[in-house]
RNA sequence: GCGCCUGUAGCUCAGUUAGGAUAGAGCGGCGGUUUCCUAAACCGUAGGCCGCAGGUUCAAGUCCUGCCAGGCGCACCA
């Protein structure tokens, strides 16, 4: 709707400005006025003008203030101060197109194409699957599905990827770890479970490198491995297969308890087994993207040059193939790019992999033609999503040049990275988790993650301490079944968490700290839930003394009756108002993605409603006008929140 | 050395993309509010050379230049 006005007074200002000189409008800024006594939305607009027109601001905001009070939204345009513009909108019927709008299922989001006319593919997660997800890997997941859930809100078709980089070398470690230094085999680790095997792995990753760290020599094995599991035959690449699903399918059941959810696995291996690579080696030297050099530290590699030098020139040069004729992971990736834009010329095959309780089906690529079921049409995206950390940049500037050297300059136009800063431990958190620190670590604020070293929290635990402790408040203030109480511990757990990693701008390194992540008050996913169970708890009162009174209140024509009320009331305005604004809180996460824009006006939203709460009884109101305009905006702010809540990933419960 | 990011209240962070009115929030501190649709909440209060110095502008936390401090990246690893 808020969009929708822009426009309007865009078009109302450019017509209202005299073309003096044939030069475009400078681009014409609507801001919000520091207090609602001033108006709904402020133009600047009159200073920009100033110089061009050589008038005085405050005469060019008097004429656009003519203009802008033609809107039939627009209640007064005033001047105020030097000469800025302050617009007041008509309340009563703001609020009514927007409770319409709710009651629709638009919430205030004026329908119109997707942002990208096509299939959009979404890569997230991609944690090497030899050991337990950490709090890291989640902070992926978790921006990777909430934009995933706001870009479907816009419309968009949305392909969700979870890259399996089942032959690497992390995999080859805790394969090397297996046929050495553990003391039962894989399979009986899956069989008794002494510990999850995601968790057994995550030791034994660390164990084995600081084995390989003893004695140099041992990292042989794991060359070995590599070429064995590569190969794809034989005891060695059977483990490794073993050791990468297992891991694959813990992380899958941890992401799903996060409500998170993927559409397609594409599996390295597939990509080595169907020689992806040799249909990308193959463009990349017809056109002369890559070059074979001679002599110099990179004798006998093919590779990209990325600075623009000439192929006798020595630049700045990023290897592809290696002189042992085996490509590298950026060489891979440019493949993998390539074939999520459909541009390879060659396709995966597809199993389905697994079934979510929803009958949605989970599939893999894989290297064989199956009899099953047709798969759905994989890849073949207008615009690519990667969602890596910041520390992957320059590696991603390779990916999207070598499309360019392909000449696909509009694919790597449309190949983002989502680039995100990562998750650290604060001193704080490495003391809790009786880790030792180096003194040179103690001075710094955080320390970083490894998984080789074994140094993280990892995901299963925190959520499990998250559900232990919500559960500890649920049943403090309730009396419910066992089952019920942690069902909706549940749900707070997953609140806290999601909106603990959504609520910092995605250049801010997280220095985690479990008192902060544990934390249910305040600038929290609770918080957020708790102001709507509030909400829904007077209709479920209301519900009880007066069956169909919301039905009542939904068919309401407020009328003169209420703009007069909103009139009188600021504060409430207020809070409609903001709560007009999700869908453009949705469309900024999108054009900067930036998740933290909804989840912070999703917070100062349910801090209005709290106010809101906090100055009226409701149920207990005398005037029957005034309880049904209360009731009114009780609504629609919980449907509004509701949907918020939704688009990061956080259910709410049904009471708390 | 080159590239990117960061520096705002005691702590953790918004606000910088797109300059605009009195720089905000949470936590922590101090002092208050429950016969409830109400405490996972609400109110009040203290707390700021917006890293430093220049510049542009009617207007700078926001843009430009330089400097200081910290982080990340620049593999024939992924």
């Amino acid at each position: 709707m808020l969009q929708q006005l822009c426009q309007e007074i865009k078009q109302a200002v450019a017509g209202a400005v005299p073309q003096t000189d044939g030069q475009p409008i400078p681009d014409i800024v609507v801001e919000t006025p520091p207090s609602v006594q001033l108006g709904d939305l402020a133009l600047p607009a009159a200073f920009t003008l100033a110089k061009r027109l050589k008038k005085a601001p405050k005469a060019i905001a008097e004429t656009l203030a003519e203009a802008l009070r033609e809107i039939p939204w627009i209640d007064k345009a005033e001047v105020a101060g030097a000469g800025y513009l302050n617009l007041k909108l008509r309340r009563g019927r703001w609020l009514t197109e927007l409770y319409r709008s709710i009651l629709g299922g638009e919430y205030g989001l004026f329908p119109g194409p997707p942002p990208f006319p096509g299939k959009v593919i979404v890569e997230h997660t991609n944690i090497n699957p030899n050991k337990a997800a950490h709090i890291g890997h989640l902070r992926n997941a978790v921006i990777g599905d909430s934009f995933v859930r706001v870009m479907r809100f816009l419309g968009q078709e949305v392909e969700v990827q979870n890259y399996i980089d089942n032959t690497g070398v992390q995999v080859a470690d805790v394969v090397v770890g297996f046929q050495n230094l553990s003391a039962i085999t894989a399979e009986e680790v899956l069989e008794r479970r002494p510990v999850p095997f995601d968790y057994y792995c995550w030791d034994l990753y660390a164990r084995t490198t600081r084995w390989f760290e003893e004695n140099p020599e041992r990292t042989a094995l794991r060359q070995q491995a590599l070429q064995e599991i590569e190969h794809g035959t034989g005891e060695t690449a059977r483990l490794a297969e073993l050791v990468a699903t297992e891991n694959v399918r813990a992380h899958l059941a941890t992401m799903n308890r996060l409500g998170i959810r993927y559409d397609l696995l594409p599996r390295e291996s597939d990509i080595l087994h169907l020689h992806f690579w040799n249909w990308a080696f193959r463009q990349l030297k017809e056109k002369e993207a890559i070059q074979f050099i001679g002599q110099g530290k990179n004798a006998g590699c093919w590779i990209m040059k990325t600075d623009g030098s000439g192929p006798e020139e020595s630049g700045d040069e990023k290897v592809i193939v290696r002189s042992n004729g085996t490509v590298t992971y950026v060489g891979k990736d440019i493949a993998y790019q390539l074939w999520k834009f459909g541009l390879l010329g060659m396709d995966f095959h597809y199993r389905p992999f697994q079934g979510y309780d929803d009958g949605k089906p989970l599939w893999a690529s894989c290297s064989e033609p199956q009899e099953t079921a047709a798969a759905p049409s994989f890849g073949k995206a207008c615009r690519v999503y990667n969602v890596i950390d910041q520390r992957q940049s320059y590696l991603q500037e390779i990916v999207a040049a070598g499309l360019r050297a392909l000449g696909f300059h509009l694919e790597a136009d449309n190949s983002v990275h989502f680039s995100y800063e990562m998750v650290a431990l604060s001193p704080r958190c490495c003391a809790d988790l009786g880790i030792e620190l180096k003194e040179e670590d103690q001075q710094r604020s955080y320390v970083e993650v490894s998984g080789r070293k074994g140094l993280g929290v990892k995901a299963d635990d925190l959520i499990h301490r998250l559900e232990q402790l919500a559960g500890e408040e649920v049943r403090a203030r309730h009396s419910l079944s066992g089952e019920e109480a942690a069902s909706i511990a549940h749900r707070i757990a997953v609140s806290a968490l999601r909106y603990f990693l959504l609520k910092y701008t995605r250049n801010s390194i997280i220095a985690f700290d479990f008192k902060e992540a544990l934390s249910f008050e305040g600038e929290t996913g609770p918080y957020l839930q708790y102001s709507v169970v509030r909400a829904n708890n007077i209709f479920r009162k209301l519900e009880e003394a007066e069956p169909g009174a919301l039905e009542e209140i939904r068919r309401l024509d407020g009328g003169a009756a209420l703009d007069d009320w909103l009139q009188k009331n600021d504060d409430i305005w207020e809070m409609v108002l903001m709560a007009s604004r999700l869908p453009d809180a949705i469309r900024q996460a999108l054009a900067n993605l930036e998740l933290s824009i909804p989840a912070r006006w999703a917070f100062t939203l349910a801090q209005k409603f709290n106010l809101f709460y906090h100055r009226h009884r409701i149920l207990s109101e005398k005037d029957r006008e005034t309880r049904l305009f209360l009731l009114l905006i009780a609504d629609l702010f919980r449907s509004q929140m509701t949907k918020a809540l939704e688009l990061l990933g956080i259910e709410v419960p049904d009471r708390m």
